[in-house]
DNA sequence: TTGAAAGCGATACCAT
DNA sequence: ATGGTATCGCTTTCAA
């Protein structure tokens, strides 16, 4: 639909100029003279001029776009990102378009090419929990579409990276748990071709070592969807409860894990944290509203989004200058609350 | 960035055709011989030929681009609600671009302004709680672009609606909490230039008259911002519970006055439901989890994006046809919970 | 300082 | 059935 007062034409015709002279006045560009130039700027306000991005975009080859890829909005820790992302990106006159993938790799690969079909000027992306490779971005950055990962981040491409610092999380909430006396301490986490669970694996490897407790196999559980499938968490839950030594403390890797193990606890008259603890890498907007409030690790989420837009942006004013991956690790707040027993 | 591998011209050279045959052999359109529309397919797949959607929309003056203002993504029921736009607009080849007003007319404008620039074909909108009129609408709605509010209606354009039955949803719930036998059901809500606001106003006072029961005006408290502004929710608290006879009841607006006054009841140690009931329009994806469980009336988020989308597609693809404005009303379903005593 | 004209990629009208 | 060409709105090189 065309939204557009006036062109450049119009305005040329108007004040019989060229329209060459119209646009460099209108960019404020070039040798215009004072006269000429205020003519036209007047002319333009009075009748409501603006631009239309797309010629300018297919005439100068870039869209001031940024297309961001995440697994899901209705989360509140994605919708924090996003207002980071924003935040940077609207101070420097990008837009923002998101895209969703339902951690489903099909649906990735086809918001991949919505948006680059729209003709973005980068990406941002948050792999899904299928994607184990990066092979279907590998076509759009080879043609040197600039590329930023957050959170989840993709491998096998030298690209800028934004996530926490998931390995010290993993190691704080276990070291917390320990602390508190608690031994048969459950994961339950994403599957081991994210980067990201490797990592809180290792914190919490890390911080059993260190406390020299054995470590039963049993408590560690993969969700091959993330957690975006309630009955897998279940499932889960369910093979931990059967164990013949059943766990005394859960640790989960998201929000969708916590609040599953929560209800799951809830429905089996477990007390927590008597019977067993409860803690979480979480972004619950208010994890004080449970009963009892939740021990979590907060991330920096506004700042991830932050950190990830100005790196490609950055990366896309630039683009001639070679890529030296920046690998940036945002630390995270242990948030001691009751359901881990220190309340 | 020129992420495209091939153009038409580069087809039409490769294959010694003109412009317009490639063009017309890839649309699949007109008298096209086999043989030459075989070539052309098959050099284009070869070759991974992208149109380019930017130039399609230049010359087409369509962009199959749809544009949504919303006051906030990080917001459950928002997303839910995207989901549902993104559904119907996928499913017939739209690409979807959101954008947060964050409550504020100002950056609603700056959002109408990005997306207009950027050439949307229709725009799904709610409108900020500082919105009072539809005037920065009026420019686009009388240049033709076709608009479809939803959940938070604008007034005094006429375009289809859709949004809960809000007026129903407060009836319900006041009777629910008259029918527990609380007496003085105190209603945090928004500014009443508020559509939405008016119609729960009314479902509250068609609820309590019903009942034979006299309204306080003090009971009646309007956040200014909508509830954006924790402080706002806790001075109207404040202010109830400093009432010579506080309520005893409150039905709250949104998820965010919900929670806030969760909050405060618990720090103040009141007792929910024994001496204070609590209940409200919400969509917390668990209102279960909170001790108690909150009832609350559920709207179907999902729902009013499928129809709101549905109806923008059906403007823009028919757009000669005169306008109808339609007023869709979807159903809410009370859920009672132990926050109102009847667990 | 200003103008003319080519071109970005795709489409559609007018010829042939 | 196919080709030539103008056009969408804007930018930019080259000339003047």
């Amino acid at each position: 639909m065309n939204i557009q007062a006036i062109t450049i034409k119009d305005i040329a015709k108007a004040l019989n100029l060229s329209y060459s002279t119209v646009s460099r006045a209108l960019k404020g560009s070039y040798q215009i003279s004072e006269p000429v130039r205020e003519k036209v700027l007047a002319y333009a306000r009075e009748h409501n001029y603006r631009p239309n991005l797309l010629a300018q975009s297919l005439k100068n080859k870039n869209s001031r776009c940024i297309g961001v890829v995440l697994c899901a909005i209705p989360n509140s820790f994605l919708g924090e990102v996003i207002n980071g992302i924003e935040s940077i990106a609207s101070s420097k006159g990008y837009l923002v378009i998101i895209t969703q993938s339902n951690e489903s790799l099909e649906k990735e690969k086809m918001a991949l090419d919505h948006l680059t079909m729209r003709s973005i000027d980068g990406l941002l992306i948050s792999v899904s929990t299928e994607t184990l490779d990066t092979e279907h971005l590998k076509p759009y950055y080879d043609r040197g579409l600039p590329i930023v990962f957050f959170d989840r981040i993709g491998e096998g491409l030298p690209a800028h990276t934004v996530q926490s610092d998931n390995e010290g999380g993993a190691y704080e909430l276990t070291k917390h748990l320990l602390h508190q006396g608690y031994r048969r301490i459950a994961h339950i986490t994403s599957p081991t071709h994210l980067p990201m669970t490797r990592d809180r694996l290792s914190g919490y490897y890390r911080a059993v070592q260190e406390a020299g407790v054995d470590i039963d196999p049993a408590l560690l559980k993969h969700c091959a969807h993330g957690g975006a499938i309630v009955q897998e968490i279940e499932t889960a839950l369910d093979e931990l409860f059967a164990l013949p030594e059943p766990p005394d403390a859960i640790l989960a890797a998201s929000d969708r894990m916590t609040q599953a193990s929560f209800q799951y606890l809830r429905a089996l008259g477990k007390l927590i944290p008597e019977e067993v603890a409860l803690a979480g890498f979480s972004n619950f907007s208010a994890p004080e509203l449970f009963s009892p409030a939740l021990t979590t690790v907060v991330q920096d989420a506004f700042e991830m989004g932050k950190q990830a837009a100005g790196l490609l942006i950055e990366r896309i004013e630039q683009k001639n200058t070679p890529l030296v991956p920046k690998k940036i690790i945002l630390p995270v707040k242990l948030k001691v609350r009751a359901s881990t027993g220190a309340g």
